[in-house]
DNA sequence: AGCCTTTGACCAGCG
DNA sequence: TCGCTGGTCAAAGGC
């Protein structure tokens, strides 16, 4: 409450009576680099100027906030990345929700991850004493959201700052509240899944950055196909963060919980693998349209490939690779393809289309297939990624009660 | 139409 | 008992 009177008497400020330049001494303290425009340059911006002071988190490393979590089991093994996690500091942030099992393996391999954004700095906790989960996620400064021309659609949403981190789960916000304590303000999400009690609080400085997110309980149900909403809108910075993040969701959810650690490295690495000579060549430019493989058990089998060894020249007149818009493919939890719909859709089964729908968030149609083998009831659909027609997301609902028919000579 | 966010009000715990 | 605080509710409106 406090802050927020604060803020609206600020912005409420005529220009006309903003401080004197005395007052702009904390700003060119905190942010030197501030100081070499003109000082009349923009008052107006200065004088509105949210207090949030959106660079702290970078100067408090992350660490700091991990090591406020001393007593936590898992600051040992956070520790023990945070080398390698000090080593990137120049890009925002990262998420990385629901890592409960915590090894060196896996900051390890995190870290690997998250060096398609060039940095991120996480650190990740488990309360031993409750089932609350703790994500710290530790924002760097932000890039400048670029407003695209057309698109009606608030910034806010370009750059994922008004919605929760995708984590690939579907959240409902219901409530938000200035914390006392907090420079941020506390956002309240629930898991909109039936039965799922699964909350989380995420705290975010005005221009979106998480600060921290919260979890409290587990998910009792496998994370949705899709998000409802902004399905494929990611920026890279959510590409990036997102896949890892499916993987240790989904693999948790499917091989259980934290002691399937073992599993969760192997997936892992596996992605690593064919995934990271990708990442690190996308750094320099943010083009984050790399895949990932992934395989899931259970009656439907989700598998990611890679895609993005496709020749630059295959890709499609068109393809969004501004920085804006960074491709999801690390977002999408299915099988991605790169090239013709044809390709996506032969895998080496024979199917039968019977059936195509535009869904929500998605401007491509989804192509519905069922495989032609008699009594057998796998289907699969097909779409393109909302905002990469390029790539193709097949989800595959049940197992092949048959051999794979042998391939035509092409 | 359905789902989402926003936001002021309300509630419960605590000192 | 009161005030503070964090968490939640729910109506309104947006997409």
């Amino acid at each position: 409450m406090e802050l927020k009177e604060t803020e609206r008497i600020v912005v409420a400020k005529p220009v006309a009576s903003r401080p004197t330049l005395s007052n702009f001494k904390s700003f060119s303290e905190f942010f030197p680099s501030d100081t070499n425009g003109s000082p009349t340059s923009e008052p107006l911006i200065t004088v509105i100027r949210p207090k949030t002071v959106r660079f702290k988190p970078v100067t408090s490393s992350p660490l700091d906030r991990v090591s406020s979590q001393a007593e936590l089991p898992v600051t040992q093994a956070c520790h023990s990345s945070d080398k390698i996690l000090k080593s990137n500091h120049t890009s925002p942030l990262l998420y990385r929700p629901l890592a409960k099992t915590v090894s060196k393996a896996t900051i390890r391999m995190l870290a690997t991850l998250g060096t398609c954004n060039a940095s991120n700095e996480y650190a990740v906790a488990q309360n031993a004493g409750s089932q609350q989960e703790i994500v710290k996620e530790i924002n760097l400064p932000n890039v400048t959201p670029v407003k695209s021309g057309n698109d009606k659609r608030p910034q806010l949403y370009k750059n994922n700052i008004d919605r929760p981190s995708y984590d690939g789960y579907n959240w409902r916000k219901y409530g938000q509240k200035q914390v006392k304590g907090s420079e941020y303000p506390r956002s309240y999400y629930k898991c909109t899944h039936p039965n799922c009690l699964v909350k989380k609080k995420v705290e975010r400085s005005l221009d979106g950055e998480i600060a921290e997110i919260v979890y409290k309980g587990d998910h009792n149900h496998v994370k949705p196909r899709l998000p409802r909403r902004h399905a494929f809108d990611g920026t890279c910075q959510d590409s990036n963060q997102q896949l890892p993040n499916n993987q240790i969701n989904d693999t948790n959810e499917h091989l259980g919980s934290s002691s399937h650690l073992n599993d969760l490295v192997k997936v892992q690495e596996s992605y690593n693998h064919v995934s990271n000579e990708a990442f690190n060549a996308s750094i320099p430019k943010f083009d984050c349209s790399c895949g990932v493989a992934r395989v899931q058990d259970g009656s439907s089998k989700v598998i990611m490939e890679r895609v993005d060894d496709i020749p630059a020249i295959k890709r499609r007149k068109g393809l969004n690779q501004s920085n804006e818009t960074f491709v999801g493919g690390l977002q999408v939890p299915q099988v991605v393809h790169d090239g013709p719909d044809s390709e996506a859709v032969s895998d080496g089964f024979r199917w039968r289309k019977y059936g195509q729908k535009v869904v929500r968030g998605n401007p491509y149609p989804r192509s519905y297939y069922k495989c032609t083998v008699v009594k057998c009831n796998v289907r699969k659909h097909v779409e393109r990624a909302a905002d990469n027609p390029n790539i193709f997301i097949t989800t595959y609902e049940g197992k092949h009660n048959h051999e794979m028919p042998i391939k035509k000579a092409t």
